[in-house]
This record gives structure tokens, sequence and C-alpha cells, in this order.
DNA sequence: ACGGTAGGGGCAGAATCGTGCAGGAACAAG
DNA sequence: CTTGTTCCTGCACGATTCTGCCCCTACCGT
């Protein structure tokens, strides 16, 4: 059963590779190997492989685009941030196997899950149909989805039955998505239930990390989620140098690089 | 196990396969003929045989799909066969404005979503995270997701959780997806939450209209949903002069012509 | 220059493929 | 109703492919 999903097919692993390579603009040997859930020997044949074949050229610990037109065409429902997928490999590298996440919606949430490790074993909870769906390519991962009505903007469930429904949840960690991260409106977000939303969500967990890619940082929507000393940390690829996190780091914020 | 089912056809089984591919985007040999109920050989020769024919592009332990470019991320959730569209088509014209429905999961309901006027005003409650996604593109409808346990291979919330959430709904319409329409085995779908699941939905509608393509049509999967006479019509593109719908016609089921 | 890391090739085990063979069911002809 | 044919299916066998690990060499950063 988790044998054949766990034993992906050669060919079919390296479609998985063309697409993430759309997606994140390159190809990095090591953390293909962890997320696929084969030997990096494997991986480096396949980018041989595909080297060969033309479609990717290679470089030094892994590959980057044939022609840097195929890099390209990526946005077609996405911006194709390379900081977003960053944070999202950091934050999946938060994720203990067995353990029980929470994850939140909106596309860095997204880039989380599709960042996960193949053969990871563990629950995650989202309110988000879009993460939901992305995470029924993970076979070990016990899917939860929180049902209720359904924001459009952000494509999250949300509402008075979301929020119960969330009540009935206890996670180890939350991977919090929001739009904005500023030293003194905390995080903020930009619709009042789904505030709400993630609130609760962050009230079951035991840990919270927010996924911060550098344009979040500093800037400030109109609704509060939470105060900044209520979570954990913030998974954030921006210029520690720079004036927003020295702000954080003076709030006492732990930053985590990615 | 039940001989209808184990003792099909070849071409029949082919159908599947290839509507197999175009739902997850790729066929595993081993999965297949545990799913199936037959040997991995008997597979791996009707892949052979498709393989020749051109239909699919074979690959070390299964096949993909005969072109690179249907076989992404994109492709899984496109709908390929123009019977669907049809069958879509009409079921989106049940859909009154103002009232509430109920979305099954499945490709075929995908479809029905997109299917739907944009400026359609109505309710929708879905357990399909996909289904939820593609509703947000209708501004005027009121979504509402079921939650639950994931069940991964069509991708919909099932288990005890969304039958609870489910038996808090009534709706006026409920659009069902099987994978099986037969005349003596009834309604039929190839998992036991899942039938379970749209039992519980079929409880809580007015009325039950069945979308039943093609090559839904004769079949039978392995666990029952409903009897015939439990739904209000199905609504199909098949040739009402085949045996099939000639079978259905005699149990006194109404087949709206898409 | 040196330690650490990546790449290439070989090797053994495991999984998969292709083919031949025999049993059984469906079907047509007698 | 019986018989012969055809097709499908499952099992067994050898051939092929893939994978992970080892070792050695080449390259990168300090």
């Amino acid at each position: 059963m988790k044998k054949s999903a766990t034993n992906m097919h050669a060919a079919h692993r390296r479609e998985l590779l063309l697409e993430r390579l759309r997606t994140d603009g390159r190809l990095v040997a090591k953390d293909l190997a962890r997320e696929l859930g084969v030997s990096e020997d494997s991986v480096r044949r396949d980018l041989r492989d595909l080297a060969a074949a033309g479609l990717v050229q290679r470089v030094y610990g892994g590959a980057l685009p044939a022609s840097p037109a195929v890099g390209g065409y990526a946005a077609r429902q996405e911006v194709s941030v390379p900081g977003k997928a960053r944070v999202a490999r950091v934050a999946a590298g938060l994720v203990t196997p067995g353990s029980t996440v929470i994850l939140d919606g909106g596309t860095t949430a997204l880039a989380v899950a599709r960042a996960l490790p193949a053969d990871l074993r563990a629950t995650v909870v989202t309110h988000s149909p879009t993460v939901a769906a992305a995470l029924a390519e993970h076979p070990g991962v016990e899917v939860y989805v929180l049902g209720g009505r359904l924001f459009k903007h952000s494509v999250v469930a949300c509402g008075a039955a979301a929020v119960e429904a969330a009540a009935g949840v206890t996670a180890d960690l939350f991977l919090l998505g929001v739009t904005g991260v500023h030293h003194e409106a905390g995080l903020t977000t930009g619709d009042a239930d789904e505030a709400a939303m993630k609130r609760a969500l962050a009230a079951r967990a035991a840990e919270t990390y927010v996924l911060g890619s550098a344009e979040k940082i500093g800037a400030a929507s109109a609704f509060a989620v939470l105060p900044l000393d209520a979570v954990a940390g913030v998974i954030t690829d921006a210029d520690p140098g720079g004036g927003a996190c020295r702000a954080l780091a003076r709030a006492g914020i732990r930053l985590l690089p990615a």
C-alpha cells in the first residue's frame, strides 16, 4: 500500500522533478531526495538522465532549467517566489514524523504541503480545501479537513462552524500564514472571520510558527490575528539585517532564517 | 467476491484503466492489480496493449499518459471526456437559482461545479475540497465545505465526522457521482466509507440525481450506495438503445439524456 | 592547502518485465 | 446438447531495470 506509493517509478519521478523545476526555478538534489523519499544517488541519476535528454541544465548540487524561458512560464496560478519555496522547505522541516500539524491556508501553506517529504507519516489538519487536495498526494499523511463556510478570497473554511470544528482538534504544531508581520501591529490578515479562524487554530496547537516570507515582514493588514509573543517563531527569508527584522528582533521574536 | 464485479471483461477493464489514468495522472500496476482484483500479469498485459495502441506511455512499474502534456497537475483536474462535460452541463441546468445543492466529489462533479453559470446565486454544500476550490471562482455561490477525514483516492471528506456534519444540512438537490450504475447492483462505488458518505448526503436532499456518464452505465463496483429507485433520475450520455440503458429503463429508472 | 561535499562507477539485492504454458469460461458451430 | 475454438487468466521462469550503498575522484569553500 504505502509501498507502491513510496516506490515511485523513475519516469513518474522525473515528471515531478520537471514540475518542481518549473515551480521553484531550480532543483537541489539533497532536498529532492528527502522530499521524494529516495536516495540522493537516484536523484543524481535522474538529473543526469534529464540533462542528457536536454531537459535540465546540470549544476553542482542540483540542476537549473535547460533554457531560461522554461523557468518563466510557471506563473499559472501562483507567483513563483523562490523565497516562498525556501520558507516552505524550512517549515516542512519542523514537522516531526508521527506528530499532528495544523496547516493554514494560502499559497505559502500550500507550498509547505508540497514540500513535505513523500514518505512522511503524520497527521495534518487544515481548513484549506486547496491544501487538503495537495496532501492527497502524500499517502503517509492522514488528512483532516475542517468544514465550514468557504471564504472565497483565500479559499479556506471560516465561520462559526469551522471554529467549532477546530475546537475538537489538538495538535503539536500550527503553521500559520498571515499577510502582515509587524513589530507593533503583530500578526494581521485581511479578513475578520479569517483572523478568528486562525486564532482558533492557534489555540489548539502547542506551538505556532509563522510563515513569513520577506514581503510580509514589516507589513500590517486590517485585522489582528495574534500578538507576536503568542508564537514560537517566524520563518522568513527576509534580510536579518533589514530594519523590519531588527524591529522584530528587538521585540524578542525568534526568527528562523530560510 | 462477487462474480460479476470480479469477472469483468478485459475491454471494460481497459476503459476503467484509461479513466483512472485521467483521474490520477498515472497508473501503478501493483495497485491496479489489487484494486481491480486481478493479477499483476493481467494488468501488465492491459498496459502493454494500451501502450501498443498509443493510449498510454509505458514506464517501469506502470504507465503514464501518452502525451506528457496532459500528465501534469493541471490535467489531473481536467475532464477530458466530452461525454462527462455534456452530463455536467445537463446537471448544472438542474440547479435552480436560490436553491441549495449538495455536490458530490469526483471528476464529474467537478465538471458540474465548473459548468455552473458564473452569475448563479445559490448555496452549494460539498465534501470535496477540489469542488470547493473550484467553486471559489463563483462569487454568487455560497459554499459550505463538509469536514472530515480525507479519503485520498477521490479526494473527499469521509468518515464519522463527515457523516455527522452532513446531518446538519438540508438541501433541495443532491448531484451524486458513482462508479457504477447497474440494473441489479444499483448505484455502487469503490470504497465503503465513501458509499456511507454518499448515502448520508442523499438522505439530506429532497431529490437525488446521478451523474452517470456512459462508462458508468452497466458497471458495478464493490460497495452499494443506494438502490436505483432511491434516486429521481440518472443523467447520462449513454446510448438509450444500448442494452444497459434498456435494462435500467425496464427497472423503471428515469434517464435524462445528455 | 585542506576538509567537506558532490559526482561517477561498480556491486548486490529487490522489484519488475516478458514470455510460455495450462486451466477455465464464453461462444459458435454441429 | 455436445464439441471445438478462442480468449482471458494465473503461475513460473529467466531477463531486465532500478535502487541503495560503497569507494574513489573531482570540485567547492574556508
